[in-house]
DNA sequence: CTATGGCACGGATT
DNA sequence: AATCCGTGCCATAG
């Protein structure tokens, strides 16, 4: 009895340790979930009633005042308002897919991707090959990608290969086309051979291009291809452009612009923001609100009502509704410290980057996780976690990670990519260490060359190819 | 000979 | 403790 005791309270101070840091390193809508499960579970938490703003009619977190209307109408400080905003209507990623799959053109019905294609090949396979289709089908991801391998398939069905191979190929032949490749590249050409069937208008270096030079291809670095495979830059981007326009690397997704981004796998696409920041009612004189979005409408609170309950329970339940009322108590007390430190997260790293907020990636401050954890006297892992994972919304509308305003040299590549834009002459790396010295930014010159790289801006000599065949 | 990319090392950051 | 980033040195291409 003793014995249980203990081991029923000591692990609550650690347990409260662990679960503020993982409620911290939470999303919005990964918060959401974790509400949602805690509420169901746990019948000493309870909900209050949401509070409106009388005058504004938002959402209140706390019983108080409303943290815009009670703002001095003529405030004019260059302090941000940091506060919490509940949203009731948040849209957890899950609606939102399904929201796109609605216009997916393959989708009669609310049918699952897998369900769909295996309907289409089912004909012509024979039971062992359904199975293995099936088994195939379930390892998409949301893209419409395989995410094992074969020799793992093989493996695991104790099916031949050649057989996987084969039961694959159908699969990627059928709607949406390239469906249950192992990459991105692999879909592409699947799509690009089955274009080729009925439209006689596919660019001959299309197909190289991919198959050799993805990595070129998906930076933009067509004078580099023509120069690889000895053709005019012209056929390059007439087959980069025939690519962008005709084939999807993620077959599953509905469309996908030009070929910026997808280089690296798992790119960070559309994410609901977890943070706004905006101008007070669009007025870029009036200061900046922060908003940190809360998936809930009301607010969280042990269950009074419970707490009585205790009282007159009976001596067999009493310990179990005792364990509930300690965890609900900690799951509040845990939320609110997760709030609070994101309050004083935003409240500091707005102030200081107010500049980038307000005109952009040149004005970035380099700052440090680090020092922002010393200044707030926490553990720079608090800060570190605080920042993984969460998504802002600045004022022009761009969703960017959070991260973003600790990356210590995006003022530089901007400033750069500033340069070499308006260059009369393509400048080699050297006179943009000069250059850019003379700006204030002193870095050596094979860190340009990496900051180039980063930001997909060809070497010189071959941007001066580029500026003839255009 | 000049301009770049690759590799690898050390120090900072997470 | 693991990872990222800036840099120097060297090989290679033009």
């Amino acid at each position: 009895m003793l014995q249980r005791q203990t081991t029923g309270l000591r692990p609550l101070t650690t347990a409260h340790l662990a679960q503020t840091m993982t409620l911290l390193s939470l999303t919005t809508e990964e918060l959401q979930q974790e509400i949602d499960s805690e509420l169901a579970s746990n019948p000493a938490l309870e909900m209050v009633e949401e509070r409106r703003c009388p005058t504004c009619h938002r959402l209140l977190t706390d019983p108080g005042k409303c943290p815009v209307c009670s703002l001095p109408a003529n405030l004019n400080s260059e302090e941000p308002v940091v506060f919490l905003s509940p949203r009731e209507e948040f849209i957890s990623r899950k609606d939102y897919v399904d929201n796109t799959m609605d216009d997916e053109p393959f989708a009669p019905e609310v049918e699952e991707l897998p369900a769909y294609v295996l309907k289409q090949i089912a004909p012509d396979l024979d039971p062992n090959q359904r199975a293995l289709a099936a088994y195939l089908l379930t390892h998409l991801d949301e893209d419409g990608l395989l995410t094992t391998t074969l020799i793992e398939v093989s493996r695991y069905t104790h099916v031949p290969i050649s057989e996987v191979e084969k039961v694959k190929r159908l699969i990627q032949l059928a709607d949406p086309v390239g469906v249950g490749s192992s990459t991105p590249q692999e879909a592409l050409l699947v799509q690009l051979e089955v274009l080729k069937e009925t439209h006689d208008t596919v660019p001959a270096a299309a197909e190289r291009c991919i198959r050799e030079g993805m990595d070129q291809l998906s930076h933009h670095q067509y004078p580099e291809l023509a120069h690889k495979f000895d053709v005019p830059v012209k056929q390059i981007t007439l087959a980069a452009q025939f690519i962008s326009e005709n084939l999807y690397p993620f077959p599953a997704r509905a469309h996908w612009g030009d070929m910026r981004q997808p280089a690296h796998e798992e790119t960070q696409v559309y994410h609901q923001p977890d943070i706004l920041i905006n101008y007070l009612n669009d007025d870029p004189t009036k200061p900046l609100i922060v908003e940190i979005i809360m998936p809930i409408s009301g607010t969280l609170q042990v269950n009074p009502m419970f707490k009585q309950a205790i009282k007159e329970a009976s001596p067999e339940t009493k310990p179990d509704l005792k364990g509930d009322l300690e965890k609900a108590s900690l799951f509040v007390k845990c939320l609110q410290q997760r709030n609070h430190t994101m309050e004083r997260l935003l409240m500091r790293v707005v102030s200081l980057q107010r500049e980038f907020i307000l005109h952009g990636e040149k004005y970035l401050k380099p700052v440090t996780r680090a020092q922002i954890s010393r200044e707030m006297e926490v553990h720079e892992s608090t800060i570190s976690r605080a920042v993984a994972n969460k998504a802002v919304q600045l004022p022009n509308r761009r969703i960017v990670p959070l991260s973003e305003f600790f990356d210590r040299s995006l003022n530089i590549r901007s400033v750069l990519k500033e340069i070499i834009e308006g260059e009369p002459k393509p400048y080699s790396d050297s006179d943009l260490v000069e250059l850019l010295s003379e700006n204030g930014f002193n870095v050596a010159r094979r860190t340009v060359a990496k900051y180039r790289a980063i930001e997909g801006i060809l070497p010189a000599h071959l941007r001066k190819a580029m500026a003839k065949g255009k």
